[in-house]
DNA sequence: TCAAAAGTGTTATCCTTACACCCATGT
DNA sequence: ACATGGGTGTAAGGATAACACTTTTGA
């Protein structure tokens, strides 16, 4: 077996907050222009696990101290860390979500609040199918799965009609908020991602011109990202983490907006009220609030008991009109 | 910020199968008599990602060519990858869950197939609630949750007495059979699991004598099998994982029995039935199998198609009479 | 007065759960 | 005959999804 040589092992935090009822994740912007997420390497002389090596990196570069923290995934791929030249170490990254629930204050390295749509815009259907899938993204899609695929080193259970049907709702099949990991690579399998040009994939060669699909970022970050959208979608459902983006108090129109913010799509009104009350996610606080536009709404808090209550609680929820 | 160095990326792998319809997984016997997962160091000038660096290793070793693989939790922890001396470089353990249809011939490494419930004996609800959780684990656990916890690093936003209730089903709460890590992680923490006396934690001078509370492991193995199981049985209500386990064709006694021994807790036959069924998870095959020891039963095989369907199809089912 | 959002009420439908019961085979 | 597991039918209850409608405020 081959040698063991120079592994960097870093940490990246899709950090999440919510800015005029939109989610936002906290970014740098690099000297190439390329947004990246937070980022630093593992120190395992200072840091006994992970999770107390992020927050304190985090802690260092921004003053942010971070609340609700969870591990994404290990990613390893060679290539997809390279910049230029690339004779650095092999470099493991580690993905990490985190909620927040204020603005941070801009941290030393210049970081700030983006909407995390700009990363990934077809993924926002909160105003119907994003046009940028069908003008875009869908004829591309199409003639890259018109060609053979004898290149890809993929595991072919799946041909590639019948990943674009699952992954981007082709043929009539239905949009799975939830696949924005797959949908993400996807796009960079295809070369449709900037990334994969700069990482010198070969199906690039195929694409004359291509328009900027979403803001492209450093190193495998738009992964990281897609990742934690993919888990945040798919958590909300079954656990009350939802309430870790918002302040104490909230009506419960800003909590349905914020979660519609989310899942990428609309929810029934009513029916989103009747779910989050009867479920006992929450409590009136008593007061009301009259910045509403309309008539004033009761203010409500988290009930943290319910950590206690029952084992699977969050705001599950079907789509529904807007 | 510290200095770098050192640092190991270990892969082990949780590879589980069925034997006699019981869940077994992989390990190996190490020298001191505690059993260790399939082990292998990441060398990424060998290895393209992770998940490849996985499979080759496993390959080698085993002959096994794994077919289902699943990333599962990185591990940084100092501390909990110690053997005696402890003067090595810094591991991070990357766990994986990896399911087999068949028994794996015993490698040159000398691997064998184990219950895995031997492990995690608490967490086998078949046959009743484990003699081992009130005789021996509840009133230790309950001794434990008396004394203050100042000493452990914990984000304390819940209690001993809460996270007992929570993890334990203490206080007439029901238990989570999804909570396998979260209950393994509370007996290391309380000194209950052989692995704390090893690693020289604190908690342990509290107990006198202990009983095995489950066969310990090497390194922190059992937390990787212990995350295993919990994955495992949250997944199997919404994809059809199970069908990784099973033969190609099948009884629904026999699918019952496995999903049974994986969730730790009988099901209701009918419903059972009808709800595989209904999803339409499986087809027959026309076979039917005499081998019953009742009336002869149709054999099924898993609808492959299944995956090109629904987002998400598993088998969701709360308990029932055994 | 109107727009905007807060709220209330009702109903159809589906899924889960539970119970009751019959069928076919080997010993 | 009877134990064992295979297999079918049906009904109660709860959760979801889809409607329609009234109320209260600010502009």
């Amino acid at each position: 077996m081959g040698g063991q040589s120079g592994i960097e092992i870093g940490l990246n935090a899709a950090i999440v907050g919510v800015r005029d009822g939109q989610p936002h994740i906290l970014v740098t912007r690099e000297g190439n222009g390329w947004d990246a997420l937070p980022y630093g390497p593992f120190a395992p002389l200072d840091h006994r696990t992970l999770d107390i090596g992020l927050r304190n990196w985090v802690r260092e570069q921004t003053g942010l101290e971070l609340g609700y923290v969870e591990q994404l995934y290990t990613f390893g791929d060679r290539g997809r860390h390279a910049q230029r030249g690339d004779t650095g170490p092999h470099i493991v990254s580690v993905g990490y979500l985190a909620l927040i629930t204020e603005d941070p204050a801009a941290g030393p390295g210049g970081a700030s609040f983006a909407r995390w749509f700009g990363y990934l815009p077809w993924e926002d259907w909160r105003h119907g199918k994003p046009a940028i899938l069908t003008d875009e993204i869908e004829p591309r899609l199409k003639r890259w799965a018109a060609r053979p695929d004898q290149d890809d080193t993929h595991d072919l259970v799946l041909t590639r009609r019948e990943r674009l049907r699952i992954c981007f709702a082709m043929e009539g099949a239905d949009w799975d908020e939830e696949k924005v990991l797959e949908r993400y690579e996807l796009l960079y399998e295809a070369g449709l991602a900037a990334e994969a040009k700069r990482d010198g994939r070969e199906a690039v060669k195929f694409w004359d011109k291509l328009p900027q699909l979403g803001r492209p970022m450093q190193f495998d970050h738009r992964r990281v990202l897609a990742t934690a959208m993919s888990r945040l979608r798919g958590k909300l459902k079954y656990r009350p983490v939802i309430f870790e983006l918002l302040p104490d108090s909230f009506t419960l129109f800003e909590l349905q907006k914020i979660v519609e913010a989310i899942l990428g799509h609309h929810l029934h009104k009513q029916n989103f009220r009747r779910l989050v009350e009867n479920a006992g996610l929450v409590e009136p606080t008593g007061d009301v609030s009259r910045q509403t536009g309309g008539r004033p709404a009761k203010l409500f808090r988290f009930r943290r008991d319910v950590l206690l209550e029952r084992p699977s609680t969050g705001v599950r929820m079907k789509g529904g009109p807007g």
